[in-house]
DNA sequence: GCAACTTTGTTCCTGCGTTCACAAGCGGCT
DNA sequence: AGCCGCTTGTGAACGCAGGAACAAAGTTGC
């Protein structure tokens, strides 16, 4: 589960041109855009919202309301330009700059993410990693040298991070993260299985791997401890 | 962010003791055992709902109305007792027995989630992975072989997994969630970017790390748009 | 050029989830 | 033993998000 820590609002910011944009239809945005740049290399230029909606697994309505959130940038009777409506969505989610992403903590999960090749891609670089073990430091990983810990503020203020990725474990999550406030972050994503004391300035998104599991194994409960006789499995592949 | 695919809700099944218990605060609960066990750690025998509120970073009223769907075990002008409590809140999310995890696809993540502790402690031993690449099967990652790809409806099956993780790239997903469904797997988690086609049985969750990161921006876009004057960081440091 | 069909954009409405607020209940103190 | 204060549990209100339905708009075919 991912937790928008608390529960605050995309207010609009006065009189901006978008109106208040529902946290929910940000999250479902970035999941159009990626459809549509799929359907893009396929040479699609045109699509309904009925497709749209289909590819991405949601309401159709859902989608309409959503992309009304970005502007109308739809034909009636034809559908949106997969092209034009790619553009506008990046301008609203802000991905028509690069945001440079540091990530701290390089164990198995700092270094999957050190690795992973997504985030560049899609416009985020992975431009610092840190770590606290002296043995790591200096290290490249994924052709980029480890930093310490302690030079998080020098080191995000000169490279211009917007956004900090902690996968250190629990206990040292607070720190690292009051030392990428420090050093001027105001967006992080933790991994860490805490919940983070920040400014109210900061955006704080966790991703919780254990709670994941445990939301599945929730409803594994659910299902088996039902009336469902022992061995009878319901219909086994019925994918559409 | 996190999907739940498809807003499916949670029903509560006929007359069973508990009622329907909302997603949310299905989330929540993992949360508050998390914050509860580390505090029974620190010797802690009894927490008021503002006090595990404020830890879990929730409002108090909705963390008493979530437990409360697990049942009244809270003593009046005292608390709440943080072993029953615990006791309590795992056997509703079934976390009374192990669930068996798989995971497939060894690239870097795959590769952190095989080595990751944080499953095994909290009940979720990870007993099988699976890759397609023929130079990976056999090699043990985190004490543990690889199974090609083609043996997952077997080994799922043999090895009672009740939790598949996907960490395939996107064009491989929905291939190897047939085939853990074919093996009995009724629970996934998936990382790759793609909305998966499940009988209704299936439960799918989705953790999709570039979104995450695309949200973030989103809301440094706002705020920067916004009309605070280019070099003024608001406060810098007043973590609580 | 007109009409009919298609698809968007929006309005309304329903329903869930969260919060507030209060009554009931339990322990400690005198 | 009785009272007081604290904390739980829940009933009611509020607010947001999602879904259905409809009107506006534009295109295509004739």
């Amino acid at each position: 589960m991912t937790v928008h820590q608390h529960g605050r609002y995309t207010t609009s910011v006065d009189d901006l041109p978008s109106r208040a944009v529902p946290e929910a239809a940000v999250g479902r945005l970035a999941v159009y855009l990626r459809v549509l740049t799929s359907m893009i290399e396929q040479g699609v230029t045109t699509m309904s919202s009925e497709e749209l909606a289909g590819a991405a697994g949601v309401n159709s309505a859902t989608l309409r309301k959503d992309l009304s959130y970005v502007g109308s940038y739809g034909t009636r009777g034809v559908g949106y330009d997969t092209a034009k409506l790619v553009e506008h969505i990046e301008q609203l989610l802000g991905l028509t700059r690069h945001h440079s992403v540091a990530v701290v903590g390089i164990g198995n999960l700092g270094h999957a993410l050190a690795n992973y090749g997504g985030f560049p891609d899609r416009g985020f670089p992975v431009t610092a990693l840190f770590d606290v073990d002296e043995d790591l430091v200096g290290v490249p990983v994924g052709g980029l040298p480890v930093d310490h810990v302690d030079t998080i503020p020098a080191v995000c203020a000169e490279r211009e991070v917007t956004i900090g990725v902690i996968c250190t474990p629990a206990p040292a999550a607070q720190w690292v993260c009051d030392l990428l406030v420090a050093g001027g972050v105001r967006c992080i994503l933790n991994f860490a299985p805490v919940v983070l004391q920040v400014p109210n300035d900061v955006e704080v998104r966790r991703v919780d791997l254990a709670v994941e599991l445990q939301i599945l194994s929730f409803y594994q409960a659910r299902r088996s401890q039902g009336r469902q006789p022992v061995g009878a499995p319901a219909d086994p592949i019925a994918v559409v």
